[in-house]
DNA sequence: CATGAATGAGAATTCATTCAT
DNA sequence: AATGAATGAATTCTCATTCAT
C-alpha cells in the first residue's frame, strides 16, 4: 500500500473540496477529517496547491479510465453512448464527490499545466468519439465541442440533483435520463423541418 | 438612481467570484475593482455574506424574469422552450460570468434562506412548465427534477465552452443547440413536427 | 514626516534582531515592540526578509554618511583616522544595536543584492581611505582589505565591551582606543627588523 | 571513542550554525548533514538548547586549549603574544567556522551558566595575561578589557576577511597582522625592537 | 458619505520533538 | 541504539472589517 495516509488525505480534501470550495477550507479542518495531524499534510503534498492539482488528477484520471473502457468494449455508436452513461454512472455512484469537484474547479487558478492536460486529454478522447460517431452517421452533425459541453453537463446537471435529493439515482432514472440524452445526441433520422 | 457605487460593487463582485470563487476574492481586490474604497462597501453590504447573498438574488432574481417572460410570452410547449432557450441564450449573452457564478456557489454554506429561496422559486417555476408541457402530452414522461437538471447542466455546460473558446456563441449555436436539447425533452413520437 | 509607523517597525526591528537575531525573533513580538498591529507591519514591508533588508539598509547608509563626513572634513591621514574612529564612536553612542545588528547579520541568507551593495561600497570607501593614506607614506603597507578588517573587527569588539559593561564609554576610553587603534594602522617609522 | 555520532552531530551543528544562526536551522537539515536520523540526535543531546550549549563550550575550550598552550610555552610578554596569535590562526585554520560561532552567539538567550563560564574562564584568562604584560612594562596601560575587546575583535574581523575571501590565510598575512596587532597592544617605547 | 490605514483573528506552513518500528 | 514518519505548537502572513479623518 503507497501508504494509506497519503490517500486518506486525498480523500478529505475530494470531500471538502467538493463541498466547501478549495479556498473554503482550512487546512486544519482538512487534516482532522482525514484522521492525521495538520503538519503531515505537508510529508505528501508540499502545498495546498499541490494537493489541490494531485486531487484533480486523481479525478479526472479516474474519469478517464471508466470512459476508455466503456468506449472501447462497445463497437456501434449507440452502444458506446449506453458505455459512456453507464461508466458516468458507476463512476458518479461510487465518487459522488468527483464531479461536483471537477466543475468547480474547472479552471481554478491553482490548477497547474500537468492537471490542464489531463482535462485536454479527456476532451480530446470524448471528441475523437463524437467525430467517430457522426462519421458512421448515427450523431448529429454538429461541433464536437457543443455536443460534449451539452452531455457533460446534462450528466453533471442529473448528479446535482442526486446530490441535492430530488432525483433518485436508481436503474430507472439511469436507463431514462440514457435514452434523453441520446435522443440530444442522435442523429436526427426524421425529416427536419424547421 | 440607487446609487452606481452599489451597482459597481455587484458587478465587480460577480466578476470576480465567478472566476476566483467567492473565498478565493479578496475584499480590498474587490474593492479596486469596483473603484470604490475598502471601507466603502460595508457602506451598501453589511458583510462580505451579504454581498454573496446579493450577488446570488441578483442573478437568480434577473433569470427569473427572462424565463417567466419567456414563457408566458408563447402557448404551445414547444415555443415556450424556444422562448426559454432564447431566454437563457441572451442572459448569458449579457452576463457571461451569471451562469459561472450560479454553478459555483450553488449550496454554497454563506447563501441564506432568502437566496435558497429564490432558488427554489426558480426551480418550481421550471417544474410547472415541464409539468404543463408533459400534461399536453408534448414532453417526455420523466421526473421533471430530471430533465430540469439535464436541461440547465446542458445549457451550463454550454456557456462554459463559451467561455473556453471552444465554441462561437452565434445564431447558428444557438439554433442548433436549442433543437438537440429539445429532443432530449420531446415526447417520444415518432414524427416530430416543429 | 513619512509615517512614524514605518520607523517604528524599523527601530524595534533593529532593537530585537541586534539582540535575539533575526530567525529568533517572531512577528508579533515586533509588531508589539513597535506599537503596531501585527497585519501592519506588512503594509509597510512585503515581508520579514525586506524588513530584515530595510534594517541593514538603514544602519549601513548611516554609517556610510557618518564615515564619509569624517573622511572628508579632514585632510591629512592621522586626522582623516581621528574623524573615523569619533564617527564612529559617536555612531556607536547613538545607535548601540546597529553594529551588532550589521555584525550579526553581515553575509546572512536573507540578505539581497541591494544589501550587499550597500555593504561593498562601504568597504569600496575605506579602501579608498586605506590606499590614499598608505600613498601618502603614513599607513602601513598591508593589504587594505587586511587592515579594514583589524580595525572594524577592533572597533566591533570595542562595542561587545561597553554592551557587556565591561568597560566604559567615555571620552578617556574613546581617546586611548583610538590611540592604540593607530598604532595598528601606522607607518611603521622606526626600522623594523624582523 | 565517545560514538562519532557526536562528534559528527557536534560538526554539523558548528557549520550549520555558523553559516545559518542557530535559530535558522532545522533540526531535521542538521540530521542530514551529520547523516544521522533526526531521532539519533536526541539520543545525545536533549534538546536543540543543549546541543547549542555544546557546540559553543567545545569552541570555546578547544580555544582556551590552544591559548593556555601558547602562553605557557613562551616567557616575556612579546613571545607570548606572537603564541597567542599564532594559536588563534592555527585554531582559525582548523575550525574556520569556530569563530564565526562564538561571535554569533555570544550572549545568546539560549546559552546556560556552564556556557557563559567557560567564555568567562577564557575572559579571565585573557585578562591575566594582559595585566601581567603590563605589569613587565611591555603593553599599553589601558583596562584589559579594552585591549580584550580591540584584540578579539581585530582576530575575528580577520577571519571575516579569510571567510569572505577578501584576505588570503597564508603565512604573510599572519606575520604582518600580527605585527600591527602587537603595535596595537604594545607599551609605547619609541623604540621597538622586536 | 467616502476613504484607506490599521487591526487581529485566522489562514498556510514550518519545525522541534516523540515514538513505533 | 537508530530511525524517520508523525505531530501540533509556533511561525509567517492574509484578509474581513473597523474607524479616524
Amino acid at each position: 500500500m503507497p501508504s494509506d495516509k497519503r490517500q486518506a488525505i486525498l480523500d478529505a480534501a475530494l470531500s471538502l473540496f467538493s463541498t466547501r470550495t478549495f479556498n473554503g477550507t482550512p487546512m486544519p479542518l482538512l487534516a482532522e477529517r482525514a484522521g492525521v495531524g495538520a503538519g503531515t499534510i505537508y510529508r505528501y503534498f508540499s502545498s495546498k496547491e499541490v494537493l489541490g492539482n494531485a486531487v484533480f488528477r486523481e479525478c479526472s484520471g479516474a474519469l478517464f479510465g471508466v470512459l476508455r473502457q466503456a468506449v472501447t468494449s462497445a463497437s456501434i455508436p449507440r452502444d458506446e453512448f449506453r458505455g459512456i452513461w453507464r461508466g458516468l454512472w458507476e463512476f458518479a455512484e461510487k465518487n459522488p464527490e468527483a464531479f461536483r469537484f471537477l466543475e468547480l474547479h474547472h479552471h481554478e487558478p491553482y490548477l497547474d499545466a500537468e492537471s490542464r492536460a489531463a482535462d485536454d486529454q479527456l476532451r480530446r478522447f470524448a471528441s475523437e468519439y463524437v467525430r467517430r460517431a457522426q462519421a458512421a452517421g448515427a450523431m448529429r452533425e454538429a461541433e464536437p465541442a457543443m455536443l460534449i459541453g451539452l452531455v457533460w453537463g446534462a450528466f453533471v446537471g442529473l448528479t446535482k440533483e442526486f446530490a441535492a435529493g430530488r432525483v433518485l439515482q436508481n436503474k430507472d432514472v439511469a436507463r431514462r435520463s440514457e435514452e434523453a440524452v441520446w435522443c440530444l445526441l442522435a442523429a436526427n433520422t426524421e425529416k427536419e423541418i424547421p
